[in-house]
DNA sequence: AACTAAGTTTCAATATATGAAACAAAACTG
DNA sequence: CAGTTTTGTTTCATATATTGAAACTTAGTT
């Protein structure tokens, strides 16, 4: 219900509109329920899934007659993640950084406004693959989100703004435009980002954005603990190589001169 | 150049088909390179990466004009990996399976006749996420492959053999059909399928399929290894574990009532 | 068997995509 | 730095695909 409705791109817009619908069901979903949820009309939007269906886009279980996501998508997706994300590059240094402190550290991206998780290491055990890059997160309440929201250059700054839930998560929850924009402000002067409880309760953490050489933010690499560990101040000792690995990481990015994650304005899913 | 050209499924196919020669490239690229390998005129290229821009389903690069796969697909495929690949049901099982063997251990799907690996564990080494899972192999000549087209009923199994490369990767390689149908055959027997070095040269694998309650092939997982460490015998002895985990998945994975991923023909990309 | 809900097909009206060709803007070239 | 080539963008009459109300079929209920 959040975001601008705004443009369709004809078609094609429509099927990746009907794409994010049936992801937002989160399981096999019946045509009826689409069509509930739908904008467009019964024969509309079953032609659109027969496209989908056929495309390899959305699996269609003749048994139950649900569809669900497609896994092409998996395949498509691995492209993306390999060519268009931080992932690959960041790697090694990602490594580093969580073998170093032993803490979680997320490494993640803007897309639409939202946070979108590209990888991640957990304090101790081998995480598995998808089951946290592709992730989405809210953008005005998480530190990697901060982090890049406040190095966003005006035009793109005031749209991203536009699209924040603003929910209130927890007391520390920021939950208007202008608080926000006040801690950007101070986030850019400092380069670093910290979340204070601003999600969840008892979780903390510090992110420092990772900067292209005209200071636009590629993307943003956290350490994520809970206060039962450790305190803010505690945090605050992890800053030199949190930035210094954020370094590391837009240098080693350059050379492959990053695709900006501009101007996309297609509907967003619920943002909180 | 290879695969059914035929349907296109309207815009939307063309679209999903300008996605995949994107992804085909595997690093940015530029509107003319897509226009020579492409079937559609200039015009229509034009604005059908448009449109997959402005939908942030590809990336567009203003300084270099260049082209790279979106990052929206990141956030999509999430969602396809999680509710419709079998990675997060067998991802126990695949744990337990590959700590007790202590070798790489595969999890696939079939997509379109070929092999897509859902998940992975590297015999030692926390692996990263998409970085494995996403990939694509070919199914005529990997375990896992021939697994699944082993269990695959009449109607998709000719398509699927038609959809094969039959390139000769080693001196193991099956190159025909009839090779190939007399191979699975085989293996629907005995329930096993062996990787002799028809792939890779030295690297060999047993996998068993995960089959639905009609038998029907819903994956394959497989335990890779290189000849420098084991022989095929010794693989055998994996056999047992091997067939109880596919099986513990399978009866997990039943009540979920798997999306068959059937019936797609889009065109495929290259399969070798 | 009668009823209801879910899914599929039809078809004329309409919106959309098409693509040849003209145009504009970069990127070379001498 | 004018001239030339290549690459990227726009135009517009035409062809085509999409639309959606309604009819229809099938599956599920009572």
């Amino acid at each position: 219900m959040s975001g601008s409705e705004g443009h369709t791109d004809g078609t094609v817009g429509k099927a990746l509109d009907v794409l994010e619908s049936v992801a937002e069901f989160g399981r096999p979903v019946r045509f009826s329920e689409l069509l509930t949820n739908s904008r467009w009309p019964k024969a509309t939007l079953y032609r659109l899934i027969q496209t989908l269906s056929s495309q390899g886009m959305l699996a269609h279980d003749k048994d139950r007659n649900t569809y669900s996501l497609g896994v092409r998508l998996i395949r498509l997706a691995h492209g993306a993640w390999k060519q268009a994300s931080l992932a690959p590059i960041a790697q090694p240094f990602v490594d580093d950084l969580s073998e170093k402190l032993g803490e979680t550290v997320h490494l993640a991206q803007l897309d639409n406004g939202q946070v979108l998780y590209v990888d991640k290491r957990n304090a101790r055990a081998p995480i598995s693959m998808f089951s946290d890059a592709g992730k989405v997160g809210p953008g005005y309440c998480t530190g990697v989100g901060k982090a890049m929201l406040a190095f966003l250059p005006e035009p793109e700054l005031t749209e991203a703004l536009a699209k924040q839930a603003y929910y209130r998560h927890t007391e520390a929850t920021l939950t208007t435009p202008e608080a926000l924009r006040a801690e950007l402000c101070n986030i850019r002067e400092t380069g670093i980002s910290y979340d204070r409880e601003e999600h969840e309760e008892k979780i903390i953490c510090i992110a420092a954005p990772i900067l292209s050489l005209d200071d636009r933010p590629l993307g943003a690499i956290s350490v994520t603990t809970s206060l039962l560990r450790h305190s803010l101040d505690d945090l605050s000792a992890f800053e030199t190589d949190l930035k210094q690995t954020a370094a590391k990481i837009a240098t080693e990015a350059q050379p492959w001169a990053f695709p900006m994650q501009n101007n996309q304005n297609y509907p967003s899913t619920r943002s909180q």
